[in-house]
DNA sequence: TCCATTTGACCAAC
DNA sequence: GTTGGTCAAATGGA
């Protein structure tokens, strides 16, 4: 029960956030209107983050073995992000570690650009390091795998796999795996106003920009921001490339947040994440008015 | 020299 | 047996 208080504590601060939001978007002119957006975007996305940590964590304690989805069932060994060993909900598994199949708590997201050049709104501010390349069968594309830079020195076991959906070059599912526990995916969880303007050099957002976002599975508690602003330090990793300008096609990632993408979400094995998830949609200021 | 990417191989889930 | 995810050696760039 305290974590549907904390949820719903958590949500609040979301609406508050969206109020304020809706505000200064209403507001002409402001030469900082942009950084303030940016700033309460931020917030709303770390409040957002937590709930759903509270959700998922509520919902393991509750229902004790999650209803697994599909792409959930696996075994926790796979925890590629390892954090799969904390799972309460799978203490079985807790001792291996496996290079498969990923259990853990994962969100995916959609992407799309403007050209096949244009892969800026995958940049999702955090710094990460392509460990394999895979062709997946039924796949007209390969799909990458990347994990954070600072997997080692931080211990952050955040992952994601990047793979352009077939029939649209355009457009990158992107999918991450546990949560960022570095210093940037800190940061990024607290609110942090959008580090863009740290000197990070994003090619403009595509007008047709769109993303969409959505939670797969959070079979634990350990879940995260899973997109979040570009918080990422200047020339880092493979960030670099698309600092650099996002000139390459190689390097399909990066995030929504960052985006002025439009978001919507997909389907989710729990009603609770699909409330959350619409908040990630455009739209949902919209909706908001109505909460 | 350091770090990121590429790529083939290994291993486990299915 | 097939497929997906990861490892690790090789390679290249800064």
């Amino acid at each position: 029960m305290e974590e549907r208080c904390a949820l719903a504590t958590e949500l609040a601060q979301v609406l508050d956030t969206v109020r304020q939001l809706e505000a200064h978007m209403g507001v002409k002119g402001g030469a900082d209107r942009g950084e303030t957006c940016r700033a309460l975007v931020s917030s709303m996305r770390s409040s957002v983050d937590r709930s759903i940590h509270i959700a998922m964590s509520s919902c393991c304690v509750v229902l004790g073995a999650p209803e697994s989805p599909p792409s959930a069932g696996g075994s926790p060994r796979s925890g590629g992000s390892d954090q799969a060993a904390d799972s309460p909900c799978r203490g079985a598994h807790a001792a291996g570690q496996s290079k498969k199949r990923k259990t853990q708590p994962k969100w995916s997201t959609q992407v799309r650009v403007n050209s096949v050049e244009d892969v800026g709104p995958l940049d999702d501010g955090f710094s990460w390091r392509k460990y394999g390349q895979k062709d997946i069968l039924g796949a007209k594309y390969p799909r990458a795998y990347f994990r954070c830079t600072h997997r080692h020195t931080q211990g952050c076991y955040a992952s994601k796999q990047v793979q352009r959906a077939h029939g649209d070059p355009l457009l990158f599912d992107v999918v991450y795996h546990g949560n960022h526990t570095c210093a940037q995916g800190k940061h990024s969880n607290s609110q942090r106003p959008q580090p863009a303007a740290s000197g990070e050099h994003r090619q403009p957002q595509p007008a047709g920009g769109q993303e969409r976002i959505s939670v797969g599975q959070e079979t634990e508690g350990g879940v995260a921001p899973a997109f979040s602003f570009p918080s990422k330090q200047a020339g880092a990793d493979t960030g670099s490339d698309f600092q650099a300008g996002c000139a390459t096609t190689a390097s399909p990632f990066m995030s929504p947040a960052t985006s002025e993408c439009k978001a919507s979400t997909t389907e989710s094995p729990m009603g609770d994440m699909d409330f959350m998830l619409q908040l990630a949609d455009a739209d949902f200021l919209d909706n908001s008015r109505y909460l």
